[in-house]
RNA sequence: GCCCGGGUGGUGGAAUCGGUAGACACGCAGGACUUAAAAUCCUGUGGUAGCAAUACUGUGCGGGUUCAAGUCCCGCCCCGGGUACCA
C-alpha cells in the first residue's frame, strides 16, 4: 500500500482494538501507577451523535492513550445516562418501551464511537437502566434515608446515634423541642415523623416547581427562566408531599471542598453562587401589637451595621403572619395586595422585575434601638423562601430598598458615608459610620461585628449564616426512572431490605398517569411489598449520574457498589471531560454523594473529581436561503435586499464550501418546495446565509461525524477538532480547514514512504543533529501541550515537525518511529500501522513514550535582533557564551548602528541573553 | 445589575516569564508537473507608499508604567457565558 488510504487502515485497527487491546489492568496484577480520566457519559437520544459530542471524548483519549504511554494503569470507561424524559416521552407517543428504544439508541452510540477510534475498556460500560446498577442507586437511597447530619461531629451518621441522643437527651431545638421521655412516649408514627426532619433523604410538605405539561417537579436546576429545561414548558410553584434530599447540610462542605479542586474558576464561581452562602445576623423587632404569642417579627440582614437607617420593614406576600397583620383602614387593600402578588406565576414575577409593588400593612414594629415606630409594608421583591421572609428596609444603602423607598416616599436616611443618596444608595461595603448611635466613627467591617455583638448582647438576635442552596427534590411522577425503594405501613415510610434490591420496574400498560393523577407506576399490578404499598414516584434523571464514577471501578460487582480493593485503587477521577451546562446540577449532586459515602466510610476520598475541564460547545452553522414573499422564486444572498424575503433554513450537507447551494440537491431534499421553484443566481451560484447557533435537526446544521469519518477519516476527524482552537472554547463547525489536516497526515504518510514507487522504507543510518533537533522539539511541546490542553498547539507542532522533516527528506528510523509514538494519541489508526510496518508485533499503544533529551536543544548561537529605541532594525550572530562587554563594543562598532544612531548619543544597551538587544539614543 | 471569560490579518487561531506580533492551517493570487483533471510541489500574502531595497503604520478605544507592552496598571466601549429582587 503506497497511498494512505484511511478506510481500510481504520477499519482494519478498530477490528483489532475490539479484541480487549484497551482492557484495564487488574489493581492486584500491576505495579503501574493508576491514572482514572473520565468523559461525562451521553444521554443516548434518538438522534445519535453530532460532530460536536466527540470532541472532549478525543480530549480525553488523547489523554489516556498518552497516559498509558507514560507507563499509566489508565481506567478510561464509557457509559449510559440512560433514564430520562425523552425516552418516556417517545414511549407515551409510540407505546414502545423506552427500555427498548433506549437499548437501540444505545447500539447507535456505540457505533458511532467505535468509528472515531476511542480507547475506552467498553468491558467496564455502565448504564443507568440496568437493574444491576440501579440496584446500587437505590441502596445508596436507602443509606440516605437511614443516615442524617450530625451538625457537632460536621458528618453524616447513621440514624441509630440520633435516636439514641432523643433516647438519651431528648431534642431541644426551637421548633418542637421534647424531653427523653416525650421521645419515648411517642407513637412509632410520631417518632417516624420528626426523624423525617433529620433523614438525608426525607418526605416533606414543600413548594416544588411543578411543570403540568411534563406532569411532573423538578430540581431547581431544571428550571431556567421560570420554564422546564427540557421541552421549554411553563413550571409553576406548588405545595406538594415529596421526597427531597438534604443537600443543603452540606453547603459549607460543598463550598469550602472547591478550594481543593483544579475546576476552572469560572465553575467554581457558579458552584458558590449557586450555594450562596451570606454571613451577618437575625434581629427581631418588636411589634408595636403583638399577634398573639408572637411579640416581634424576625428579619435576616448582612448589614446590620446599617440599623440606625431603617425607615421600614418589608415582609413578602407569602410570610405567615400577613393576615395578622394587615390592620385598619389599610387592611382590605394591603390583602387584594398580597393576594396579588400571591397569584402571578415564578416567570411573571421576573419579568417584571422592574416594576415596583408593595402596599402599607398598617402596623408597625418598634425600632430595637431607637424606639421609633417603623411601618411594615408588604412587597413583592422579599422572597417567602428565603432567609426569615422579612426584611429590614435601609434605603440609603441597598438598592432594591432605595427604590422602593423612593417609589411609595419613605425617609432615606445616610448612616454610612462615602455616596450621595440623593442620587443613588450607597451599597458598597466600606465608609464611616454617621447618625448611628454607638456605630459612629467605626469603618463598616468593625460597624458589624459591634452591631452583632451588641445585638447578641441585649438577646435581639444572633450571628448567623444563610445559605441559598435549597434542598433536592428528588421524586418524579414518571415512569423511566429508579424506582424508589419505600413502602408504607400504616402511612410510615419504611425502606425495603437490602435483600430485596434491586426493586425493579414493573412493566404497565401506558406510560401515562392514572386517571385519578397519580404518577404512571400506580398503574402496575401488584406494586406492593408483603401487601404495603410502594411508593410510585421514581428518581430524577441525576440520581444514577450522581455516583456512576465510582461503579466504573468495579462494575460487575453484585456484592457491593465496587469492592474496597478498587475503590482503595482507583480512588477519585483524576482528570474528568464534559460540558459547563452541569456546573450547578449533576456536578454539584456528584460531589454531595461523594461526601456522604465518604462519611459513611464507604470511600476514600470526598472530593469526585481533582482536575476538571469543561470542552466548549461545537455550535451548528445554519444555512438560509431567501424566499421572496408571497411567490415561488429564491435569491442568493447578494441580492435579497431587492426584495423582501423570508429566511429559510436548509440542510447544511447540501451546502458546499460554507455558502454555495448545489441546486440538484435542494431539489431532492424537498421537491415539493424546490423542484419546481424559480431562482435568481449571483454568477451563476446560489449563495445561501449562514447563522451559528446550536446543533440541532430542528435548524437542518447537524454534521454526522460518520460522514466525516466517511470522507476524510477518522485520524482526520480526530486531529481536526483538536486543531480548531483551544478545548475550553466554544466554536462553530465548519470544514473548512479540514482539507489541511488530511494533506498532513498524507505528508506524515509519504515520510515512512521513500522507496521505489512510494513504497515504505526507513534507514537504519545514524540520524543527523538537526533531525534530533525537530525530534526533541516536537516531543518536548507535545509533551508540555498535554499537560496544559493545549491540543490545538501541538497539532501545528506535528505540522511544523513534519514539515521540516519533509525539507531534510529525513527516512531515519531512528526519528520516525519515536515520531508515530508521540503521534499516536491523536491519530491512533495511521500510526498503529505504521507502527506495524516498522515491524513491530504489538500495539503502538503499549510503546514508551520518547524520553526527551534537552542535549538536542541546545544551541551556542543566536541571531540577536538589534532594537534602537524599541525598533528591531537588524539582526546580528553571537555565541551565547560571549563576553557581554565585548558584545556590546561590537554592535556599537557595527556600520549598520551607525546609520539608526543618526548621530544621538548612546545612553544605554540592553543586552538580554538569548532574547534581544535594545539600543537607547 | 453582579460574577466569570474574551476582543490579534479575508478566516480559525499562535505568541506559556514584559523581549523580533501574526506560528500552524484555511482561503486567495501566481507558477511547476499533466492531453486534462485530481493529487503533489514551489512562490507570495496585516495595511499604506514603492519596481525594489526600504519606510511608516498596526493586537477594541483613551491614558499610564518601562530600555521594551497583545502581555502590567487606570478609565471606557463592545461581544460571549453564568446568575439574580437572596436582604
Amino acid at each position: 500500500m503506497s497511498h494512505y488510504e484511511h478506510q481500510i487502515i481504520e477499519k482494519k485497527w478498530q477490528d483489532i482494538w475490539a479484541k480487549g487491546v484497551f482492557r484495564t489492568e487488574d489493581p492486584n496484577q500491576t505495579d503501574k501507577p493508576k491514572y482514572y480520566v473520565l468523559d461525562m457519559f451521553p444521554y443516548p437520544s434518538g438522534a445519535g451523535l453530532h460532530v460536536g459530542h466527540p470532541l472532549g471524548y478525543i480530549a480525553s483519549d488523547i489523554v489516556a492513550r498518552y497516559k498509558r504511554l507514560r507507563g499509566f494503569n489508565v481506567l478510561h470507561p464509557m457509559g449510559y445516562d440512560a433514564f430520562g424524559l425523552p425516552a418516556e416521552q417517545y414511549a407515551i407517543q409510540t407505546g414502545q418501551h423506552p427500555a427498548v428504544t433506549t437499548e437501540e439508541n444505545i447500539k447507535r452510540y456505540r457505533e458511532q464511537l467505535d468509528r472515531i477510534g476511542f480507547s475506552f475498556d467498553w468491558s467496564r460500560e455502565v448504564k443507568t437502566c440496568d437493574p444491576a446498577y440501579y440496584k446500587w442507586t437505590q441502596w445508596i437511597f436507602i443509606q440516605l434515608f437511614n443516615s442524617w447530619y450530625n451538625p457537632v461531629s460536621n458528618k453524616a451518621e447513621s440514624i441509630d446515634s440520633l435516636i439514641q441522643i432523643f433516647e438519651a437527651s431528648g431534642c431541644n431545638n426551637d421548633i418542637h423541642p421534647f424531653s427523653p421521655e416525650e421521645w419515648k412516649s411517642m407513637d412509632e408514627k410520631m417518632q417516624s415523623s420528626v426523624l423525617l426532619n433529620y433523614r438525608l433523604a426525607f418526605l416533606s410538605e414543600a413548594m416544588v416547581n411543578w411543570c403540568p405539561a411534563l406532569g411532573t417537579v423538578l430540581a431547581n436546576d431544571e428550571v431556567k427562566d421560570g420554564v422546564s429545561e427540557r421541552g421549554g414548558h411553563p413550571v409553576e410553584r406548588k405545595l406538594m408531599t415529596q421526597w427531597s434530599l438534604r443537600i443543603s447540610a452540606y453547603a459549607e462542605r460543598l463550598l469550602q471542598g472547591l478550594d481543593k479542586i483544579e475546576w476552572s474558576d469560572s465553575l467554581k464561581e457558579s458552584q458558590r453562587n449557586w450555594i450562596g452562602k451570606s454571613t451577618g445576623c437575625s434581629l427581631h423587632f418588636n411589634l408595636e401589637n403583638p399577634v398573639g404569642d408572637v411579640s416581634s417579627l424576625e428579619v435576616f440582614t448582612t448589614r446590620p451595621d446599617t440599623v440606625f437607617g431603617v425607615s421600614f420593614l418589608a415582609i413578602a406576600p407569602e410570610h405567615e403572619l400577613i393576615d395578622n397583620l394587615c390592620t385598619g383602614i389599610y387592611r382590605q387593600a394591603a390583602l387584594d395586595y398580597t393576594e396579588k402578588a400571591k397569584n402571578r406565576s415564578e416567570r411573571e414575577r421576573q419579568s417584571e422585575v422592574k416594576n415596583i409593588t408593595g402596599a402599607f400593612t398598617g402596623s408597625y414594629v418598634i425600632h430595637p434601638f431607637t424606639g421609633k415606630k417603623v411601618q411594615i409594608w408588604v412587597a413583592d421583591y422579599v422572597l417567602g423562601g428565603y432567609g426569615t421572609g422579612a426584611v429590614m428596609g435601609v434605603p440609603a444603602h441597598d438598592s432594591r430598598d432605595y427604590s422602593f423607598a423612593k417609589f411609595f416616599n419613605l425617609d432615606i436616611t445616610e448612616v454610612v458615608k462615602g455616596g450621595d443618596i440623593s442620587i443613588e444608595s450607597y451599597d458598597a461595603k466600606e465608609g464611616i459610620l454617621i447618625n448611628s448611635d454607638f456605630l459612629n466613627g467605626l469603618e463598616v467591617k468593625d460597624a458589624i461585628k459591634k452591631a452583632i455583638s451588641e445585638i447578641e448582647q441585649r438577646g435581639l438576635g444572633k450571628g448567623k449564616t444563610n445559605y441559598r442552596l435549597r434542598d433536592a427534590v428528588f421524586g418524579r411522577q414518571r415512569y423511566w426512572g429508579e424506582p424508589i425503594p419505600v413502602y408504607y405501613q400504616n402511612d410510615i415510610p419504611k425502606v425495603l431490605p437490602i435483600d430485596q434490591l434491586p426493586l425493579r420496574l414493573p412493566e404497565i400498560d401506558k406510560y401515562l398517569p392514572t386517571e385519578t393523577g397519580e404518577p404512571p407506576l400506580a398503574r402496575a399490578n401488584n406494586w406492593n411489598y408483603n401487601g404495603y404499598p410502594l411508593e410510585t414516584t421514581t428518581m430524577p434523571g441525576w440520581a444514577g449520574s450522581s455516583w456512576y464514577f465510582i461503579r466504573y471501578m468495579d462494575p460487575q460487582n453484585d456484592q457491593s457498589f465496587a469492592s474496597k480493593a478498587a475503590l482503595d485503587y482507583w480512588k477519585d477521577i483524576d482528570l474528568y471531560i464534559g460540558g459547563s451546562e452541569h456546573a450547578t446540577g449533576h456536578l454539584l449532586y456528584f460531589r454531595f454523594w461523594t461526601k456522604f459515602l465518604y462519611d459513611l466510610g464507604y470511600i476514600p476520598v470526598d472530593e469526585p473529581a481533582k482536575k476538571l475541564v469543561n470542552q466548549g460547545m461545537i455550535q451548528g452553522t445554519s444555512c438560509l436561503i431567501y424566499r421572496v414573499n408571497n411567490t415561488n422564486k429564491y435569491v442568493s444572498f447578494g441580492l435579497k435586499d431587492k426584495y423582501e424575503t423570508t429566511a429559510i433554513h436548509i440542510d447544511v450537507n447540501i451546502v458546499e464550501q460554507g455558502n454555495t447551494v448545489q441546486l440538484d440537491k435542494l431539489k431532492l431534499w424537498r421537491p415539493s418546495e424546490f423542484e419546481h421553484a424559480e431562482y435568481e443566481l449571483e454568477n451563476g451560484k446560489l449563495i445561501c446565509g449562514n447563522e451559528v447557533g446550536k446543533m440541532s435537526k430542528r435548524w437542518h446544521n447537524v454534521v454526522n461525524p460518520d460522514d466525516v469519518c466517511n470522507d476524510y477519516g477518522a485520524d482526520t476527524l480526530r486531529l481536526y477538532e483538536m486543531f480548531l482552537g483551544p478545548l475550553q472554547d466554544a466554536k462553530p463547525w465548519s470544514t473548512q480547514g479540514i482539507e489541511g489536516v488530511l494533506r498532513f497526515l498524507r505528508k506524515f504518510w509519504r515520510l515512512y514512504h521513500s522507496g521505489t514507487n512510494e513504497s515504505f522504507f526507513l534507514s537504519d543510518e545514524e540520524p543527523s543533529k538537526a533531525e534530533l533537533k525537530i525530534l526533541h522539539k516536537t516531543i518536548k511541546k507535545a509533551t508540555d501541550d498535554i499537560d496544559n490542553f493545549s491540543f490545538n498547539t501541538s497539532v501545528s507542532a506535528f505540522m511544523v515537525c513534519v514539515n521540516e522533516l519533509q525539507d531534510l527528506k529525513c527516512n531515519k528510523r531512528a526519528i520516525l518511529e519515536p515520531l508515530s509514538i508521540i503521534l499516536s494519541p491523536y491519530a491512533p489508526h495511521i500510526t498503529e500501522e505504521i507502527w506495524e510496518m516498522c515491524g513491530h508485533t504489538t500495539s503502538v499503544s503499549k510503546a514508551q513514550w520518547p524520553a526527551f533529551n534537552p542535549e538536542f536543544l541546545i544551541e551556542n548561537e543566536f541571531n540577536y535582533p538589534v532594537s534602537f529605541n524599541g525598533k528591531v532594525r537588524f539582526n546580528l550572530n553571537f555565541a551565547l557564551d560571549k563576553d557581554l562587554k565585548e558584545m556590546e563594543s561590537e554592535i556599537l562598532n557595527n556600520e549598520q548602528t551607525l546609520k539608526y544612531l543618526e548621530g544621538k548619543p548612546v545612553k544605554k544597551v540592553i543586552i538580554v541573553k538569548g532574547k534581544i538587544v535594545n539600543v537607547v539614543a
